[in-house]
DNA sequence: CCCCAGGCACCTC
DNA sequence: GAGGTGCATGGG
């Protein structure tokens, strides 16, 4: 097993982790203390992550990023938690607006994270109508029922397209997939027969977000979430009910009647390339703060 | 009992 | 393409 640290300056530690890892962002993430989305955690609270390759563990302690794993943990630490994005420039490319603002300061530092696109299109499938606690359940009950063993833990990863294929609706619904499990097993056959969402990734934004939205289940909110959480389209901005919300009482000018026009609008006015950081900040800030706008 | 939750598939027109 | 409807499940 390999382990460091990582010092960062600025910006809460330069990476929220708590913020990052519990803002319904990424669901393939578990605490050693077992409260997720339950309770805060403390310095001596590890966040854990088996992957195909090995797992890893972070944590933020005296001031700085503490990690130890198997598989190349530093790297896929700075992977999954985009610990290169350069946070000040991007903050520099919002625009002047009070309710952004609000929220960035809720939570100076947080990062986008950067999933498998298979996991995190189960993820968002599952999303439809759904809390972002039983979302983090439903993962973890997926995993627990259908994940890969990690070599040499007890741990699981995220199950396989191939695994998933291979159950019936079934099986799924008996997890609490409802509605979803047919999607769900759907789509994993899909990506087991050979239809990759990451040919997405090389695709101009909204060619990429229509490409996405051929796995049954994913619509044009479920293909935005994949494409800013996995892909690297980080002008993607997912119009989920709390920014619809938002939009109708602070960005009345960029309401349309259709999701693309209305996307067009508010990623213009989040100022384009990373509008989508600024969606996630919006997203958090609106679902936990005790007196948002 | 009601309503709602990081929407989507399917059906009309 | 735009507009309505049904959909599983758990929590307030």
């Amino acid at each position: 097993m390999e382990a460091g640290a990582i010092e960062l300056d600025g910006l809460d530690g330069g990476c929220a982790l708590t913020a990052t890892l519990e803002s319904g962002q990424s669901y393939l993430w578990t605490r050693s203390d077992g409260l997720m989305y339950q309770a805060p955690p403390t310095e001596q609270t590890w966040y854990e992550l088996a992957h195909e390759a090995g797992f890893l563990r972070v944590r933020r302690r005296a001031g700085r990023l503490e990690w130890e794993g198997t598989g190349d943990p530093k790297r896929v630490l700075m992977d999954r938690l985009r610990l290169d994005d350069d946070l000040p420039s991007i903050y520099a490319e919002f625009p002047e607006d009070p309710m952004l603002q609000a929220a960035i300061n809720y939570v100076p530092g947080m990062r986008l994270v950067r999933d498998p696109p298979f996991a995190c299109l189960i993820s968002f499938i599952c999303s439809a109508q759904m809390r972002v606690e039983r979302i983090y359940g439903m993962q973890r009950a997926l995993t627990e029922t259908y994940g890969t063993i990690v070599p040499g833990t007890d741990a699981k990863a995220f199950p396989t397209p191939e695994a998933l294929a291979q159950t019936t609706e079934a099986d799924l619904r008996a997890l609490g997939l409802g509605y979803r499990a047919p999607y769900v097993r759907e789509t994993a056959a899909m990506v087991a027969d050979g239809t990759d969402p990451t040919t997405a990734a090389d695709m101009p934004y909204e060619d990429a977000r229509s490409y996405l939205t051929q796995f049954t289940g994913v619509g044009e909110k479920v293909a935005d979430c994949v494409l800013l959480f996995s892909l690297d389209h980080l002008e993607a901005v997912p119009l989920d009910t709390w920014i619809r919300k938002s939009i109708e009482r602070v960005y009345p000018a960029c309401a349309r009647d259709s999701y693309p026009a209305t996307s067009k609008a508010i990623r213009t006015q989040f100022g384009g390339t990373y509008a989508g950081y600024a969606q996630t900040y919006l997203f958090h800030y609106l679902r936990t703060s005790e007196d948002p706008w």
